[in-house]
DNA sequence: GCCAACGTTGGC
DNA sequence: GCCAACGTTGGC
C-alpha cells in the first residue's frame, strides 16, 4: 500500500465538506498537473492519503481519506462550461482523471505546515511539501513519513 | 529545442 | 495583497 498527500483549499472543498458529503466520498476532480496526474493514476484501491488544506489561515493536514475508485476520466474537462474544462482533453481520448476518495478520519486538530517543518526537520527533511517551492497538489508520502506525522497528534 | 512571457500556486 | 517559484505556451 501507498501512502499520498492530496491538497486542497477549504474555502473550495475542505475536510467538512468532505465528512457531509454522500457516503463521506467525493471524486478528485480538477487536478490539471500531469505530474499530479501521473501520481494519481498510481493511486491504487486502499491507498491512504493525507488530506492537506492549502491557502487558509492555518495550512497543514486535516485528515486521512482513502481511495476507494482509482484514476477515470475527469468529465469536467470536457465540460465547455465547466472551469477545468480543457478542450484538449476528450472522452474518447482523456487527457485528465480522477478518483474517488472517501474519509477515514478527521484529525482532532489539523497538523499546521509549520509544525511538520518544526519537528520534522530530521524525519521529514525529504518530504515534498515541505520543499521550497513545491506547488504540487498530489505527491507521495514515504511510509517513514507517514508513520512520523501520525506519532504527532 | 530554446527560452521569454505568462498564468497559477500557495505561504506569508 | 505580495511575490517567489514553478509549469505551460508559443514564437523563433
Amino acid at each position: 500500500m501507498n501512502h499520498w498527500l492530496m491538497k486542497t483549499e477549504p474555502a473550495t472543498f475542505g475536510i467538512d465538506d468532505l465528512a457531509r458529503a454522500r457516503n463521506h466520498t467525493t471524486a478528485w476532480d480538477g487536478v490539471r498537473n500531469f505530474q499530479a496526474r501521473n501520481y494519481m493514476r498510481e493511486m491504487r484501491l486502499g491507498d491512504l492519503a493525507f488530506f492537506y488544506h492549502s491557502s487558509c489561515d492555518v495550512p497543514g493536514i486535516a485528515g486521512i481519506v482513502s481511495i476507494t475508485r482509482e484514476a477515470y476520466p475527469d468529465h469536467t474537462a470536457f465540460d465547455s462550461e465547466d472551469p477545468h474544462f480543457d478542450e484538449k482533453s476528450s472522452p474518447a481520448n482523456p487527457r485528465w482523471f480522477m478518483v474517488d476518495v472517501k474519509l477515514v478520519t478527521k484529525f482532532d486538530r489539523v497538523i499546521a505546515l509549520e509544525e511538520l517543518r518544526r519537528y520534522g526537520q530530521d524525519k521529514l527533511k525529504n518530504m515534498v511539501i515541505l520543499k521550497r517551492g513545491n506547488r504540487l497538489s498530489i505527491t507521495p508520502v514515504s511510509r517513514a513519513e507517514w508513520n512520523f506525522i501520525n506519532s504527532l497528534l
